[in-house]
DNA sequence: ATAGTTCTTTGACTTTAGTCAAAGGTTCTG
DNA sequence: CAGAACCTTTGACTAAAGTCAAAGAACTAT
């Protein structure tokens, strides 16, 4: 089947149409935008300072959310913050013996921060509250609707995450891609006892003109990985792609298998291999939605008992 | 069919599997809330403010929001900002030549803000950089996630909106009853022409023991009415159910129903009758989903041409 | 007409938020 | 081991945000 070229008019008409749409996405989009941060922004921030600076809140808060101690150094990149400012500010909630603000025990340089037994007490406080503000705003739905209204939230929390998302081709070697192969490697350690870090491709293979390596990443923060090394001339194989427990079901990793199909036409492989688990369910549900099918067993692992491939349309140029 | 009292124990533990559910919504609610507020309010905060402090950026958007001028008091109330702090803000936005403060007609008391030419070139600029930002951020999805996207803000920000209006039994009088009462007579009178204010009900009908009045509020603003009155022993008729053409497909009209029919029930009526216009169609198809049912006429209106009854249930107490 | 209310303005603050640069330890790198 | 790079603290600021109370002008109800 072969596309016909498309009337100038027509396809004028098209676009036109498609900037239309994505027009009123986007006033659709800022209308919640606006309504929200105006309405239950607005409170939030109200309650949440009550008693304390808003960034002091804040910044308890964000505490809190490491669980464990988090380093200044952390908490100011995350929060944006000036150094000194941060400094005060700590030493503030470490005053009203909300935080204790010890040195790292690697690095002196680093001071850590985490919640005291007080500041667990009061956070704990603040989210009951909270809680009960949210509780109070849902009772004017009913059932149905509060389900709907849930669903809906958690819907646009996926697609905003995702939208954020963004997926960079890195170095096989950087620390980044190898944080995340070590979680890959500690998953299926758990998961299957004898995978060992030896069994990773090493750097070399997932670089230059016949591999790439890509990560994805979330606010700075890596969730995500995936790899590409040639098997043979115009064969690829997709190794080692894993998403962050975090950021699962989001969609990523169809979009590390883009980016990773896309590297791949661009080497001039025209057929894709990879190999998976029985027990991985979804990842298997994924790459056939994907266009891969299952083909008997072309290379053997310990874990590995479902193998897919796909084969790749010509390489088109980026848009 | 008779309801059996229910075990103890199962209602307990109906009740627990109940309050799980809800602490899940809240939890899921708060979740969307800490995540939206940080990623995208604080990134529209800062844009907002760029050149300008934020609480003059803010007041320059109500400003806006409200088309026609609007008086400093109600900006006050809207944004809740203390008296002195707002007169200054808006003439330093007078004095930047981006709205013009001028003595309401009516009550020299009041001031009347209202945006200068100037204003509104400047607001459609803030706009169209918005509208930038926030289809960059959309790009991140493909088509079909966008549409979801947005669909899903849709209806997280009617359901928001519509848990935030209440309803409440105010005199047929009340300045707010009037002023429901005189949109929805220009509403009939611009559909139908012969309709006249005169039509309306008198106050002294939908009081009392056998009438009632309820009004909508959202936001502090009225947006939605509907009164009860007692045709015969028994017998009550809903009159001007109205919502405002900004608050309808919310679900309101609905709400507003529920307190007429518990207020009809407390009055001892049980049967309620009412008439409608064949071009609402779909206000004849929420009475019908409401368990009305289509009869012959019993009264005759110029506008008129479909009458409905429902019979209520015996008055059940308030939970 | 008069007393009480309402709305705005003004002056005189305080607190919060944020910036900048110098300086003092620490750690890394060649 | 010397110098560069890092991380935090401190001092010295500025700007923005917000509060309070007094006072004046305008309206409303009696």
């Amino acid at each position: 089947m072969q596309t016909e070229p498309m009337p100038a008019e027509q396809m004028q008409a098209e676009q036109m149409r498609a900037e239309q749409v994505q027009a009123e996405q986007v006033a659709a989009f800022r209308r919640f935008n606006r309504y929200f941060t105006r309405r239950i922004g607005a409170l939030d921030d109200h309650y949440l300072g009550q008693g304390r600076p808003l960034g002091e809140a804040r910044l308890l808060f964000e505490v809190a959310d490491a669980e464990t101690g988090v380093s200044l150094r952390t908490l100011r990149a995350r929060l944006g913050l000036d150094a000194g400012y941060l400094s005060r500010m700590a030493k503030a909630l470490e005053a009203q013996g909300m935080v204790r603000i010890s040195v790292h025990p690697d690095d002196n340089r680093l001071r850590m921060v985490e919640l005291t037994p007080a500041g667990h007490v009061e956070l704990k406080e603040q989210n009951r509250r909270a809680d009960v503000r949210t509780a109070d705003l849902l009772t004017g739905l009913d059932g149905r609707q509060r389900t709907e209204l849930t669903e809906a939230m958690a819907t646009a929390r996926r697609l905003l995450r995702l939208a954020a998302i963004t997926v960079e081709r890195v170095d096989g070697a950087a620390p980044d891609a190898r944080a995340c192969l070590e979680a890959y490697a500690a998953d299926l350690t758990a998961r299957f006892g004898s995978f060992t870090a030896s069994d990773l491709v090493g750097p070399e293979e997932v670089s230059g003109a016949t591999g790439a390596f890509f990560v994805a990443y979330e606010e700075g923060r890596a969730v995500g990985c995936g790899g590409l090394r040639t098997l043979e001339p115009g064969v690829g194989e997709l190794k080692h792609v894993w998403v962050h427990p975090g950021a699962r079901r989001l969609g990523l990793a169809r979009r590390l298998l883009e980016h990773l199909e896309r590297a791949a036409a661009e080497r001039g492989l025209n057929l894709l291999r990879l190999d998976t688990n029985a027990s991985l369910t979804e990842a298997r549900a994924m790459y056939r939605a994907c266009g891969y099918r299952e083909i008997p067993a072309y290379v053997d692992h310990v874990y590995a008992d479902h193998w897919f491939e796909k084969r790749l349309p010509p390489a088109t140029p980026l848009r």
